[in-house]
DNA sequence: GTCTATAACCGGATAGAC
DNA sequence: GTCTATCCGGTTATAGAC
């Protein structure tokens, strides 16, 4: 089927883009791994920039469903925690290339990219980024200490992707050190929740 | 002078593999930046790929030193952790690109580049990554809460680095952002120092 | 739809004059 | 040391048979 072949297609391509990035990426590497040939290539997907865009679409797309699916802010603040760091360490260990790759094309200010996460972002109509919502409502509620939201929830996602986006840096520099492995991920875990719940939960001479 | 030539064509080579990497980097776009042609340019760097190596150890070289060099470890903790992330921010607001860039060519396990950091840590003797120690210490002293220190060590880089290898997205999705702004810089500085001195510091029940 | 062959182009590298 | 002209391999993309 027409369907089935476009997708194997697109997994292929979206293995080789992510390791290798737009310019390291190769036609021909991308049809052998799906095995066929350049023409058959260029005849599901025009060209190597239209194909780059199916490919950097879907990634997205993928990884911020998976993310924002399924966080229930209907509870009080340090359960919405855990259980957003549980999920966003779970899905990008299952990606770990893909945080290097967004990180990467994102960079560009080239135009075409730019676009793209525009148009993505429109797609799934976000306005505000749920989890400075769930900070504010969980100041005024007097659950936390009343921080930058914005400052904290960039906080947040960096304790989250850094070690998976300088994996390679990290494991050379740490000896032993397996980010990846299911041990580390969950003492990650830990670790996050650990430091931010201290660093933001009320004080003594607060109460 | 001769030497003046090479530095020119370092700084422009720099400019371009930091922004576009090594695949998309141009020969000719290297060399009309450095004023010169292309020919001239391979007399002075043999190839694209030493010249590349030249760039990327120079430009490790630059971002370590200019890092670890003087932060003193001979205080308290707490001044000691002031010290860190002041210029640790100073030293990344002034180099943006180079984190993006280090995390995408460090991320090819492509032996080339792994040997070059190989090479760099050994040129430095870094034996043990000092901030672990500092932290290890703290925590012997009772300064400090108990903490793993590696995860700390990591998620102190991460809040540092994260906003400025992010900052297309964060731009982005952040509405009237500017992270390289002195005023951004100034408050990621406080917000790290709060949480993380916050996160870390003894608990009532402790003392 | 799928293939082989090839066009068209680009970019790193070199030859050789000055 | 510096330049122009050119080579040559590799890569995207297409033509055209089946």
């Amino acid at each position: 089927m027409t369907k089935d072949i476009e997708s194997t297609i697109l997994k292929a391509a979206s293995s080789v883009f992510v390791k290798d990035g737009y310019d390291g990426a190769r036609m021909n590497v991308i049809a052998e791994k799906a095995g066929i040939n350049k023409a058959l290539l260029h005849y599901y997907f025009r060209s190597k920039n239209h194909l780059f865009q199916m490919v950097f679409e879907r990634l997205m797309h993928d990884f911020f469903s998976s993310i924002y699916r399924e966080v229930s802010m209907d509870t009080d603040f340090r359960t919405y925690l855990d259980n957003f760091v549980s999920i966003y360490l779970n899905t990008i260990s299952k990606r770990p290339y893909v945080i290097r790759f967004m990180i990467w094309e994102l960079g560009h200010g080239s135009g075409t990219v730019n676009e793209l996460i525009g148009r993505i972002m429109k797609k799934w109509e976000i306005k505000e980024i749920p989890v400075i919502t769930a900070v504010q409502r969980a100041i005024d509620r007097g659950e936390i200490r009343a921080v930058d939201p914005i400052q904290l929830f960039i906080s947040l996602i960096a304790l989250c992707i850094f070690p998976f986006a300088a994996r390679a840096i990290l494991e050379n520099k740490v000896e032993g050190l397996k980010v990846l492995s299911k041990e580390f991920v969950e003492a990650r875990k830990e670790a996050i929740l650990d430091l931010i719940w201290n660093g933001i939960s009320l004080k003594e001479d607060d109460r």
